[in-house]
RNA sequence: GGACAGGUGGCCGAGUGGUUAAUGGCAGCAGACUGUAAAUCUGCCCGCGAGAGCGUACGCUGGUUCGAAUCCAGCCCUGUCCA
């Protein structure tokens, strides 16, 4: 379809419509007016990480379409954990922990949005403002009198659970009513009329939607993302060591734009439209770019988000790196480094010392694998020292995680 | 409260007294190939130890036994059905 309002087509173009509530009337009402939508994230760890970044440039690309984002950071609702689409329930994360979380996620959100006063300026709420405050009999008469347990049943992000026989806890079931109340509150605090989220958020915003008619009469509106997998179907998000967090205290800038430059081939084009600002026709020339010259592509791409999320010097540096290490054979200042004592270190202390094994088992196994390299050279003795005045070598652990080691 | 089924390594899932640190799959790591891609093939995959070996591990706590993830008892947790 067609789009009159700049917002949906700008997001249609890009691909981050799955499901939407209502497209005609929410194209209508953006193409004459302000539309303020809010995504929530729950606080359960001290970092968000690019599975949550969809829905953050989402939020970019609402501003940057003249509208106003809201950030709901989920300090009531992470105490109660949403059960959609999990196996089984999460820990119970105490208030501090949510309260920590909470302060550690929401600096990352400046980097993409503009916060302030102003109409189409980004603000950031907590629920748990009102979240906290709510009173159980008063909250059910106004609110849960308007949820059938049967049909709460039936939405698959809760199915799924009850029809594998796995417990769920009347708290999490509960999750679905406090995020439908959330999309309340946001329409009659500030006006709110979108909710957008992943599309596992799908059951937990069309009942927001409804709640706010029944309750108000107030037409609000719904728009999921596809959930974004990777060309080999792997769901997207992690890299050589874990999950690829977005606070730089959590993951390196290096090892960040690492994640984006080792991109598969098929997933460039999709990649540059939903996490880069790039004008499209850009992309388009981008991604048609063949065989081992989409590489330059995949630079781009590296630099673009990495300069979004970690700023223009971070993706610089990262860059440089890059090309000292893999096209030049040598090291980059962004690269992980170990200082090796006067008395020198064995080669096993070195790779669990810079981090590239978790025990010495490990960087044992490594080595007996071939994988473990000092300047490019395999090591296959596990007794190797490094001497105490080797001055800089290249310790590498396969192909693509290096680091430094220098004398004291 | 009752009957029945179940709780195994990051996940799934075999194993029902002894070559079982525990088959297999997924995920992960490494090697070959390559373009820092994909696909494919190969090896590794609890910790410590150069090694022999030691330590820890099959919900928890005890017990039986030369020997238990496997048998017994109690407890905790989950599911299904019943009340």
């Amino acid at each position: 379809m067609t789009y009159q309002s700049s917002l949906l087509r700008l997001l249609d173009a890009r691909g981050y419509i799955h499901q939407l509530t209502d497209a005609a009337s929410l194209d209508a009402l953006a193409a004459g007016q302000i539309v303020p939508g809010y995504i929530g994230f729950d606080p359960t760890a001290p970092s968000l990480h690019v599975g949550h970044l969809v829905s953050i440039m989402m939020l970019r690309q609402l501003q940057r379409a003249g509208h106003k984002p809201i950030v709901v950071m989920g300090g009531g609702t992470g105490k109660i954990g949403d059960p959609s689409f999990k196996d089984e329930a999460r820990k119970l994360l105490t208030e501090d922990l949510i309260a920590e979380n909470v302060a550690s996620i929401r600096r990352v959100f400046e980097r993409f949005l503009t916060f302030g006063d102003g109409p189409s300026d980004a603000i950031m709420v907590d629920n748990a403002e009102w979240l906290d405050r709510l009173e159980y009999i008063p909250f059910l008469r106004d609110i849960g009198q308007h949820f059938s347990v049967n049909r709460m049943l039936s939405f698959d992000s809760v199915k799924l659970r009850l029809d594998r026989e796995q417990s769920l806890s009347f708290l999490e079931f509960n999750y679905m009513i406090l995020q439908a109340y959330d999309f309340l509150e946001l329409s009659r605090r500030v006006g709110c009329r979108l909710q957008m989220g992943g599309s596992d958020q799908w059951g937990n915003i069309v009942n927001g939607v409804e709640l706010a008619r029944r309750v108000d009469g107030t037409q609000v509106f719904g728009l999921t993302t596809p959930l974004l997998t990777n060309a080999d179907g792997t769901k997207m998000g992690k890299t050589v060591g874990g999950a690829v967090w977005l606070n730089e205290d959590q993951l390196p800038h290096f090892d960040y734009w690492q994640f984006w430059r080792n991109t598969d081939d098929r997933d460039v084009g999709k990649r540059l439209r939903l996490f880069t600002d790039l004008p499209i026709e850009e992309i388009e020339r981008l991604e048609r770019l063949d065989g081992s010259e989409i590489n330059a592509a995949k630079i781009v791409l590296a630099n673009e988000a990495t300069k979004l999320c970690r700023g223009e010097a971070a993706a610089r540096t990262a860059e440089a790196t890059a090309t000292a290490t893999f096209a030049d054979g040598g090291v980059g200042s962004d690269l992980p480094q170990l200082t090796v004592p006067a008395g020198g270190m064995s080669i096993i202390d070195a790779l669990v010392g810079i981090g590239f094994a978790a025990s010495r088992g490990e960087a044992k196994r490594l080595i007996a694998g071939g994988g473990a390299r000092i300047d490019g050279v395999s090591i296959i003795d596990e007794s190797h020292t490094i001497s105490g005045n080797c001055g800089e070598l290249r310790i590498s652990s396969g192909k693509k995680k290096h680091g430094v080691l220098r004398s004291a």
